[in-house]
DNA sequence: ATAGCCTTGACG
DNA sequence: CGTCAAGGCTAT
């Protein structure tokens, strides 16, 4: 039969599209993007691009833009801290089991291709994460074959439990009517956030170490792996992180539900990924419940934090899903499901497409910085207490809360990330970034609900009414 | 500076 | 002892 293409002969540079010749720094490249990254590592290159920083990569112009070049190389995921500081040859590094189970993955994605005939691209997107072995219910192509749009974000929560909202009793829907005050704190035009960006002086002062920090840094994240020494804020956070694996196991669970349960109003596309950003919602409210400082705040306070914020910690959640996923054309839900950008553009409106790209954008920037779990969670808490503490009762609980967390943001990064100049400041930078997006995400999410084509009982659109009025 | 080919050496 | 990624070398 076909003999032929058995190995991985079909495989591309995702930096270039030449032909690969192997796991290099991270992932399958080619030789030649493989010595670029690393004389650009070793030699600590700088480049400048001379157009927008957005040159197209190929095999015949790869020479072209050295800048773009090594941009498009850490967007696909190479790794910086694979180059060893200490030139030592020979030998395997800790990426030796990735590497095996990424091939594992390889396989198995091509025996199934070839059991089911070819041709499974497509079909329906399952994706298996690298490290994951989920065995994802098949069943929601549906996603795939409405004529509609993807969600504003990712997220969504069960209508059908309301009785566990997020204060007890009937969630934010009962309680909301009654707090007024709401108005009072229209968004303070994105800069407005509480959170300040202000570096301390042992940080700006140096010229000194600013100028040393120009290098790329080799394997700092990894190399002291769990190091014990993180802020204590950031190892208390990293505790409450909500398991993946369950979170995405109950969305899932109550999208089938959803379109399982019989004949009555099946959702578009865009309904049910407006029930899977309700779901993330819910799963993100119950992690602000769980949350230190948080938790001690009134009810009224936490209602008017996640008011402020609901929608940020969705579009934030979504990013951070992407900048793990690491592929600049495909979306990653929070159902595991991957979505093709092409297919969004196909499918979607174009405000909802230009929501996408904007993220997607936003999600290049974030890895290139390196953004890490660590510094996820501790962002997360930073937009979770970005309202100005004027318009709470707690002051205090709440200005410690901020003061703590960027602390701890700016301590964590600084000794993990020496070379990574002004790391910090530029994350505070894309919180603004984020905010934007949410806010737009806002307005489009509000558009659809007026038009009918946001499905009721959602927690999505009790949030923004609670803000609008 | 680039990129193809060569050497090295821990790990299975 | 073979594998194969990481570094080295060297014509273009």
């Amino acid at each position: 039969m076909d003999y032929s293409y058995d190995e991985d002969l079909d495989e591309l540079c995702p930096v270039c599209g030449d032909k690969v010749s192997g796991y290099h720094y991270g992932l399958l490249t080619c030789e030649s993007c493989k010595g670029f990254f690393k004389r650009t590592v070793q030699n600590n290159k700088h480049y400048t691009c001379t157009e927008s920083q957005n040159c197209k990569i190929d095999k015949t112009q790869r020479k072209r833009c050295p800048y773009c070049r090594f941009q498009k190389c850490l967007t696909v995921g190479m790794r910086l801290e694979a180059v060893r500081a200490d030139r030592m040859r020979g030998g395997r590094n800790k990426f030796g089991p990735m590497y095996k189970r990424d091939r594992a993955l390889k396989q198995q994605k091509k025996a199934l291709i070839r059991a089911n005939g070819f041709k499974l691209e497509t079909v329906p997107p399952l994706l298996a994460p690298a490290p994951g072995d989920y065995g994802l219910p098949a069943s929601l192509q549906g996603l795939h074959a409405g004529p509609k749009a993807l969600p504003p974000s990712p997220a969504a929560l069960a209508p059908l439990d309301y009785e566990r909202g997020p204060f007890g009793t009937p969630a934010l829907a009962a309680a909301l009517p009654g707090h007024a005050p709401l108005a009072a704190y229209h968004y303070p035009a994105f800069p407005g956030r509480a959170i300040k960006a202000e570096l301390p002086d042992h940080y700006a002062a140096g010229p000194e170490a600013a100028a040393a920090a120009g290098g790329y840094g080799y394997g700092e994240g990894y190399a002291g792996a769990a190091a014990p020494d993180l802020p204590e804020l950031i190892l208390k956070l990293l505790q409450l992180e909500p398991d993946e694996a369950q979170v995405k196991a109950r969305i899932l669970g109550c999208l089938q539900q959803e379109q399982g349960r019989g004949r009555h109003d099946k959702l578009s596309t865009f309904g049910l990924m407006c029930r899977m950003a309700d779901q993330t919602l819910f799963s993100i409210v119950e992690w602000a419940r769980s949350c230190v400082f948080f938790k001690e705040l009134e009810v009224g306070d936490q209602m008017k934090l996640l008011q402020n914020c609901w929608s940020e910690l969705l579009v934030f959640d979504h990013v951070y899903r992407q900048v793990q996923h690491g592929k600049e054309h495909s979306v990653l839900l929070v159902t595991g499901q991957e979505v093709d950008v092409s297919t969004v553009a196909a499918q979607a409106g174009s405000v909802l497409h230009g929501l996408v790209l904007r993220a997607q954008e936003l999600v290049l920037h974030l890895h290139a910085l390196q953004l890490d779990h660590q510094e996820f969670v501790c962002l997360k808490f930073l937009i979770l207490f970005s309202l100005d503490v004027k318009y709470l009762e707690n002051h205090t609980l709440a200005k410690e809360a901020q003061e703590k967390a960027n602390a701890a943001l700016l301590e964590y990064t600084l000794s993990h990330y020496p070379h990574a100049a002004d790391k910090f400041r530029q994350l505070l930078l894309r919180l603004a970034e984020v905010r934007a997006l949410s806010m737009q995400a806002e307005e489009y999410l509000y558009h659809k609900h007026l038009s009918g084509e946001v499905p009721c009982n959602n927690l999505l659109i009790e949030m923004l009414h609670a803000k609008r009025t």
